[in-house]
DNA sequence: AGTGTCTGCCC
DNA sequence: ATTCTGC
DNA sequence: GCAGAATGGGCAGACACT
């Protein structure tokens, strides 16, 4: 259901007074030029000022008007005149008009390309109208917010200072030029649709996005996929196969409002041929984008921007946008807090609770500092078939504190360790193109079989993960042995050469428990029928070259029973809780998020 | 109506 | 979930 | 220590396909 609401929801919640403002006034068009349409006094300020405090309230107010406009989609999009059109038009109309000539989107593109360097400049020193290569009112292009975010901007940038400098910069310019753009330039730069709490998703995935392309580009869906293996980034496979269709006429530029309005209609299509209709808006977007926009159109899509810049920093950055741009004397009213929303939260919690005529009652529980005793406890729950423990320090005032970590409650867990084959792998993605990104491991019970246990992707360091790749390249066989067992559903891109025949190397790892399976094979047949076993959070944590291994963990091993695996290994974590030689499994401690 | 695929969400 | 990396 | 970006198993619900 509902998510836990994050600091950037409460941010966006803020003045619900100004909604009622603007709801009074519906009339204030976006397409209009902002100056004489609102009228407002002549300090910038509070206009900009209005403009922070109302992102949410505007949302609402967009939200309800794509709503109420048409069921169909389609009609909707043509309702809504196109932005820019609608400006130049305007500009044209009005005698004194300071650009005589509109420039075309090239020129545009050009110019705002020259001068979105200044972005970097501190925000003391930024002017926010010196990279605006558009109108006041105009739309903001959807060029501008992805050049801010991506092109040779952030990007390219690893301080977050700057990151959010930039990010502000860019906001600010937003907010002095075009302030109705701001929300959905903020909801598209934290790559959101809606307030987490709403739960509002797209409902698109890498396929759908895949299938959407492929016809985009009058492709094959193979070929896509085939491109994003290699590539490593559905943005760039986009970004590179242009539409073969020849474009005879250019649809209008993009502008953020465009795409965010398309992205709420994507996420409010449902029921019957809906999957059909998202593709058709992905679709109309791509056709339309130029430049550096089908990259991150479908970076957006996929919600992996992957830019090193994500919530937080928006957040900062929108502060920080918020503190050039207006006085903050006085909070805005009825700004929901945090508090308040964990309270609303808990009182539902509770009805729920009675509605399933469900109860509360007191856990099992300890007061020790003994760690032996802890140890027993811990594996005491664990018989139990529990998780784990948690841990509540008794000195301090350690009250629960949603979605923070703190040293107060702990989660204490057991972890398995063991050995393991690899039989394939998985061309890795992003950060990790060019080399594998997981690795299927397997078990051999007694030689004849190697049967999926789990894919592994993480523990690897990037040279660990660079060394695998590089050394496994060369034993890449173009077709599973013909006993290698694999659930139907896991499909490795590449197959390896069995470890006999490789020089003997395994990965160690280390599991939260064992699962039994519907999709891996390990120990199939001895626990159930059908399915197998497989590792709970599988981790990597070193790699055994040993020519002379001990083996890998056998069958009958692993197929005695979930819960009682026999343990590898005994390494404390950082924060020990007795010494390694008293603990017959690993502790791990970690902070408690629940 | 039954099965398969995809997505979101949980941990 | 777990983990690694840069700041 | 934080923020961000890689990656795991498994399940339920929604659609699409047959």
């Amino acid at each position: 259901m509902s998510r836990r609401p994050s600091a950037f929801d409460a941010l966006m919640s803020g003045a619900r007074a100004a909604a009622a403002k603007r709801k009074s006034n519906p009339e204030a068009s976006p397409s209009k030029k902002r100056k004489s349409a609102e009228s407002k006094p002549p300090l910038v300020t509070n206009g900009e000022k209005a403009a922070v405090d109302s992102v949410k309230p505007e949302l609402e107010m967009e939200i309800s008007s794509t709503g109420n406009g048409t069921a169909d989609a389609a009609s909707s999009d043509a309702k809504q005149c196109d932005p820019v059109e609608c400006v130049k038009s305007d500009a044209a109309e009005e005698p004194g008009a300071k650009k005589p000539r509109a420039m075309t989107a090239e020129e545009r593109r050009a110019e705002l390309k020259s001068k979105i360097g200044s972005l970097k400049k501190k925000p003391a020193d930024f002017d926010p109208r010196s990279v605006a290569c558009w109108e006041d009112g105009e739309r903001v292009p959807f060029l501008f917010l992805f050049l801010c975010l991506a092109f040779d901007m952030i990007s390219n940038e690893s301080g977050r200072i700057v990151i959010t400098d930039i990010v502000c910069n860019m906001l600010r310019t937003i907010i002095k030029t075009t302030p109705d753009d701001l929300v959905a330039a903020v909801y598209l730069s934290a790559n959101r649709v809606a307030p987490a709490h709403e739960g509002v998703e797209m409902g698109i995935g890498d396929a759908s996005i895949i299938k959407a392309l492929a016809e985009a580009c009058g492709g094959k869906e193979a070929h896509i996929k085939n491109q994003y293996k290699e590539k490593g980034d559905l943005g760039l496979v986009a970004k590179e196969s242009r539409s073969s269709q020849s474009m005879m006429r250019k649809p209008a530029a993009l502008t953020v409002a465009k795409v965010f309005d398309t992205f709420r209609i994507i996420a409010k299509e449902s029921g019957k041929d809906s999957q059909e209709k998202k593709k058709k808006h992905i679709k109309s977007l791509l056709v339309a984008a130029t430049d550096c926009e089908p990259q991150y159109l479908i970076r957006l899509l996929q919600a992996k921007l992957r830019i090193g810049y994500a919530e937080q920093t928006l957040l900062a950055a929108l502060g920080q946008a918020a503190l050039y741009t207006e006085n903050h004397s006085k909070p805005p009213p009825h700004v929901s807090s945090p508090l308040e929303e964990v309270i609303t939260g808990q009182i539902i919690f509770m009805i729920h609770l009675k509605k399933n005529k469900g109860y509360f009652e007191f856990a099992t529980s300890i007061t020790s500092n003994d760690l032996e005793e802890i140890q027993n406890f811990l594996e005491a729950s664990v018989d139990g078939s529990c998780e784990g423990l948690i841990i509540k320090t008794l000195d301090t005032d350690a009250t629960y504190e949603p979605s923070k970590r703190s040293n107060n409650w702990l989660k204490l867990k057991k972890d398995y360790m063991d050995r393991w084959d690899t039989i394939g792998a998985f061309h890795g993605r992003g950060k990790r193109t060019c080399v594998y990104g997981a690795f299927l491991a397997c078990y051999d019970p007694d030689n004849e079989e190697f049967q999926s246990i789990c894919k592994i992707g993480t523990g690897f360091s990037e040279v660990v993960l660079e060394e695998r790749s590089a050394s496994l390249r060369s034993k890449v066989i173009t077709k599973p042995k013909s006993y290698y067992r694999c659930g139907e559903t896991i499909n490795p891109d590449i197959w390896f050469e069995p470890t006999e025949i490789n020089d003997f190397s395994c990965f160690s790892v280390k599991a939260a428990d064992l699962t039994i399976s519907p999709a891996h094979q390990a120990a199939v047949g001895i626990v159930d029928p059908a399915k197998g076993i497989s590792l709970r959070f599988p981790c990597l944590l070193c790699i055994r070259d040993d020519k002379n291994p001990e083996q890998a963990t056998s069958s009958a091993q692993v197929g005695q029973c979930p819960n009682k695996m026999p343990s590898g290994m005994i390494k404390a974590d950082d924060r020990k809780l007795c010494p390694p030689s008293r603990c017959r499994m690993k502790l791990s401690m970690e902070s408690c998020a629940v």
